[in-house]
DNA sequence: CTTTGTGAATTCGTTCACAGCA
DNA sequence: TGCTGTGAACGAATTCACAAAG
């Protein structure tokens, strides 16, 4: 079976964020090396990702900025759009999804759980929030493919089964607590202080990493 | 030169996570295979990862949880804990900051930075905010390796260029803005509509990608 | 000339296979 | 037996090198 690896993917989807900002300050064309500058990724590397999306450019004017970004678009992004829930709409929850900018993308916020019954039925910001007692129900027929986890550490492994069970596939886990989850179920951590850590260690020993920027 | 790659300082800062939680289960020994279980990677890579750090298991019992632990927090942390600033201290990232776990790390915020002036001179959870006037004097003065940032996306960019030119080597990227920075600073950026494409990349696409798990 | 697209070479990361040990 | 630690083999990811194009 035809694999693609994971890495190039995030490239793209770094390119395209970019290429989008390019076309809003009105740049056209784009070269292989410019993309390097922009994202550190060398011209070389950029050049092999985007045979991943057949868009080919031209010699002398290099890539056409919008006509690129369309067709990496074609080949990340769903065209319908994956239902996302949120599982915890405190504090920390609604903070996260205020702070995205969810237009233009082919993502949206579905519907939110929360275990406290008085922030049911509140529209917050255009998605409807139920009780945790229904996320069976409501997952399944809404089809909600995506939840982000941004519940008390508490619940957190509760509430990642609970999803896993009504059909979710992939978590984006805001909490800090480890998931065990079924190995198909696709999890993306953000504990922060793991990443600070990762930060240290690497600003402290940037002299042992080889360098990633091209020629 | 020797160098190491960056997975592997990854995973071994999850383990030492693991392994604090095996701890306060009051779980003494483990074996990699347990390890694989917890974390999704395979036990032969578990094992490579921890000849990194020196400590070795008994065939018999496995590893001792708390010398483990201790072995890796040897090889990853800083004695000291670098000093770490913030710049903007408004919802996002004062929802951040209270949100993480910071006893028992090496780290420690020492300061945020705000553009607003009624923001200065509170001590909001122990640090003391300035004004973003002050960035290049205090980070200097407190020898600040390592910045948050979580201010407006209009002054991402302006703001980390001030903070390298202060002296700091590393950055957590809270804004949307792709940040454009000498290519020695190490930047980590946390865009949450990236993240979400990915896993929803990743999440249709299962089927194309190799199973990490191990036997 | 400069830049793209890509086969070939190389480097890097992971897994295999097994010796050595409790 | 069942595990660890590790050289060797393998596979994946990146870089090199260059033909083709404007």
């Amino acid at each position: 079976m035809e694999t693609i690896s994971k890495k190039p993917i995030q490239r793209l989807i770094l390119y395209k964020k970019i290429l989008n900002q390019l076309k809003y300050d009105g740049v056209e064309y784009v070269f292989s090396h410019v993309l390097s500058k922009l994202t550190g990724f060398s011209a070389n590397q950029i050049r092999r990702d985007l045979m991943l999306v057949g868009y080919t450019g031209t010699p002398s004017y290099g890539y056409e900025v919008a006509e690129l970004e369309e067709s990496i678009s074609k080949f990340i992004d769903d065209p319908d759009g994956l239902a996302i829930a949120i599982v915890g709409v405190g504090k920390l929850g609604c903070t996260l999804l205020n702070h995205c900018n969810w237009s233009g993308h082919n993502l949206r916020i579905l519907v939110g759980f929360d275990i406290d019954k008085k922030k049911v039925g509140k529209s917050n910001e255009g998605y409807e929030i139920f009780h945790i007692s229904q996320i069976e129900k409501i997952v399944k027929k809404e089809k909600i493919y995506l939840g982000v986890l941004a519940c008390p550490d508490d619940n957190a492994q509760e509430m990642a089964e609970r999803l896993v069970s009504a059909g979710v596939q992939g978590i984006l886990n805001y909490t800090k607590i480890n998931l065990i989850l079924p190995e198909d179920i696709y999890v993306e951590d953000t504990d922060i202080m793991l990443t600070m850590k990762k930060i240290s260690f690497f600003t402290r020993h940037k002299d042992i990493f080889k360098k990633k920027k091209s020629t």
